[in-house]
RNA sequence: GGUGAGGUGGCCGAGUGGUUUAAGGCGCACGCUUGGAAAGCGUGUGUACGGUAACGUACCGAGGGUUCGAAUCCCUCUCUCACCGCCA
């Protein structure tokens, strides 16, 4: 959510900003709106505030008991105001719905350093890491590769459940287990985070908080009972929203959570992109990082973030490059997103591995989380980001695929042979 | 799942229909006092929206309702605690 008070202010500005990424802000909707509301909420007011004058006054007359005359008068006139009152209350909803329901649609702001662009072929790349390595052999994919060891089974996942689903056996899923330990561990270790344990299931408001809903219903999993139970599609929903409502302590800044989860996204939008694999699916598992941090540190810290997912990959030894999306690739909630893409030898090219993203004070501002500022004293917004550190099953994907052998047999990188008791590699 | 008791400001805690615009205490901040401190005294101490301001409005777990008037009465939900049942 963008602050009305920056679109009544300096209108153009915004507009301009957003159309960067693809949004046409209908400034002249929004400032009717606003007039009407104003107008409203004053019409309103003054009507509550006559009313509890009368009531007041009706209290006194009744405790005084000598004007029992007057009391019936007093009572019409308290039941017109009472009329009047919800009357105007009804009004003013109505436009406040009105005006949340348009709010609640808008983009975040792109900073002034996004690039301008509409798809993925105009981020910027900032880095590189690593040097993808030669393979003297024809190289496999990791569909492949799991085959041969009957070590990755899409069959059994879409016999289980249906497609985008797979069952990961003996090695294989061990190794899955071994890098979720091992990023967990980095992040608190050496990175300072710490880690978090939450629901899978949340609520409407979380999701409406990080912003998922109500935009993006379509890409959640959604319970089929009264209590609208979602899936979490990311970490982020129910880590971001323990905060929620929350005025946090300066001394307590930054905070910095990690968390590892499974992700469930329905993607109806993606149908025929990336089906074989596991790639895409349906459910995935995913080590989240969330900071709360002070306004003016969030620049820094989305380059700290996107540092800590960046060292899980020179750790792991697997070559990567990092872009920061343009204006028309960045998501609904972010104002800034660094995407770390792992090479992948079977595609030649990089494919995105971890999203890291800085929504400044877009998600704080719907969901509530403020921190007390030492120089006003006062409650502020402060600013939310988190990145993935990293995508577990696509982490998988990649070190299958760099560190496969001509057998089949894929190398277990070094950092991840203690979490698999010594084991030096997977045998097909 | 059943029964019972609860949810009031940073914290404790009063408040069962009308001078409560939430008593009182603790804590905190500032001031007075002091050589300094403690004690004492005084003042202040939530959030949001509107207003240059004075101030107004809303908020006592959430949402509805009754009433001229609701922290207080009614309904639904939710969370906490206790006991029982069930369960990894």
């Amino acid at each position: 959510m963008l602050d009305i008070k920056l679109i009544r202010s300096e209108p153009e500005k915004i507009a301009a900003k957003l159309v960067i990424r693809g949004f046409v802000l209908d400034v002249k909707y929004i400032n009717g709106l606003e007039r009407e509301y104003r107008q409203l909420q004053d019409a309103s007011q003054s009507l509550q505030s006559e009313r509890n004058a009368y009531a007041k006054m009706m209290g006194k007359a009744i405790s005084e008991a000598k004007t029992q005359e007057e009391i019936p008068l007093l009572k019409e006139r308290g039941e017109e105001l009472k009329q009047a009152c919800i009357h105007a209350e009804e009004e003013l909803n109505k436009i406040q719905d009105q005006l949340e329901d348009y709010m609640s649609g808008i983009p975040n702001l792109p900073d002034d350093h996004v690039p301008p662009g509409t798809n993925e072929d105009d981020n910027l790349e900032i880095r590189r890491w690593g040097k993808p390595r030669d393979f003297t052999f024809e190289v496999k994919d990791h569909v492949d590769l799991g085959e041969l060891s009957g070590m990755l089974d899409f069959q059994a996942g879409a016999k289980i459940t249906g497609s985008r689903f797979s069952v990961m056996r003996g090695g294989i899923a061990r190794m899955h287990r071994a890098l979720s330990q091992f990023m967990l561990d980095t992040h608190q270790i050496e990175h300072g985070y710490e880690e978090v344990n939450v629901p899978y299931l949340v609520n409407r408001e979380s999701l409406y908080g990080t912003g998922q809903l109500p935009k993006f219903e379509e890409d959640l999993f959604k319970l089929q009972d009264e209590r609208e139970f979602y899936l979490i599609p990311t970490a982020e929903v129910p880590v971001t929203n323990i905060y929620r409502n929350e005025i946090i302590d300066a001394s307590q800044l930054p905070i910095k959570l990690t968390c590892h989860t499974p992700c469930f996204r329905s993607e109806a939008g993606s149908y025929g992109k990336d089906t074989r694999g596991m790639i895409r699916q349906h459910q995935f598992e995913k080590v989240e990082l969330v900071q709360f941090v002070e306004p003016t540190k969030s620049a820094q810290a989305l380059d700290l973030i996107t540092d800590h997912a960046e060292a899980l990959l020179q750790k792991l030894g697997l070559p990567y490059r990092t872009v920061m999306l343009c204006g028309g690739d960045i998501g609904f909630s972010a104002s800034c997103t660094h995407d770390i893409e792992v090479w992948l030898p079977s595609q030649k090219r990089y494919r995105e591995i971890s999203s890291c993203s800085n929504f400044r004070a877009f998600q704080a501002r719907r969901l509530k989380i403020r921190w007390r500022n030492p120089e006003t004293g006062k409650p502020e917004l402060l600013h939310t980001l988190n990145g993935s550190g990293l995508a577990v099953g696509r982490t998988l994907v990649a070190v299958m695929e760099n560190y496969q052998l001509e057998d089949g047999s894929i190398e277990i990188p070094k950092i991840l042979q203690r979490y698999m008791g010594g084991q030096t590699v997977i045998s097909s």
